[in-house]
DNA sequence: TTCTTAATGGAAATGATTGTCAATTTCTCT
DNA sequence: AGAGAAATTGACAATCATTTCCATTAAGAA
């Protein structure tokens, strides 16, 4: 049972929640605060931070770290997934990787790993970029 | 043809090197810069980092960039591979993941991508720490 | 040995993220 | 509606890994 902490319904999370649902690609906090400052949208940049760290915590938004090691969030599904990224327009495809999640447990299981969790992220580049 | 740059043979890529080699696990540029204090080999931290840099160019040094945004290094195999790390001691296993790389080539190839590439880590707690 | 140029390293700069804390706002209770 | 406790906000400072600068050093070819 996670500890539901109480969260307060306020402009700032509703405009960062949109910002990111409008989004189908992944987008950083100083992406998603440039957003809202050409939408009117007055939040400041810490707050963007802090409403990205809940969503994260609730599990309503994914976050990934780049190359760069700039974190990136997109408002995904609920179930169990992982994305295919193109790597020019950084369109965004949720994909279900059943062999990848087996595979994951099988390995993990040979070596006596327990608790065990896993990062899969594909990047190529999109048809409409080739 | 990968363009082969000229590289140097100096006291402190080789020293750099050798901690690696003697490592199981990644380590960060600031943790292999202590490691050679301690052992006497004073060299500057930029130059740790500017070593790795190129080792990783060289595809001679595995780079993955952890939750926190910093990069952590290891000295692995040159084939294709992926990694087993205990969250705790943080040993690593190198694994073989052939289930893992046709799915990646399939769903790509599903959603018309091109040039694709994946990255696949997997967590968990080792034997010796459960 | 001489020379060209890559390599080094200390200090300063960069840039994302977090900490601080007073002022504001949400939401519950009356 | 009004009061009050507690969460939230935001401007600024602080942190911290990594990069940039640039004058000095040293590797390797001739
Ligand atoms: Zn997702
Ligand atoms: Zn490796
Ligand atoms: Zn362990
Ligand atoms: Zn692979």
């Amino acid at each position: 049972m996670p500890e539901q902490a109480p969260r307060r319904q306020t402009r700032q999370r509703t405009a960062v929640s949109a910002a990111l649902g409008a989004a189908n690609e992944f987008l950083s906090a100083q992406e998603i605060h440039d957003v809202l400052r050409q939408q009117g949208d007055r939040v400041g940049l810490t707050t963007v931070y802090r409403a990205l760290q809940t969503m994260v915590d609730d599990d309503v938004v994914d976050v990934i770290v780049r190359d760069d090691g700039e974190s990136v969030y997109r408002s995904c599904s609920e179930h169990h997934h992982h994305h295919l990224v193109c790597r020019r327009c950084r369109a965004t495809i949720e994909v279900e990787a059943p062999a990848v999640e087996s595979w994951a447990e099988e390995v993990a299981a040979q070596h006596g790993f327990t608790d065990v969790a896993h990062t899969v992220e594909v990047f190529g580049v999109c048809p409409d970029c080739a």
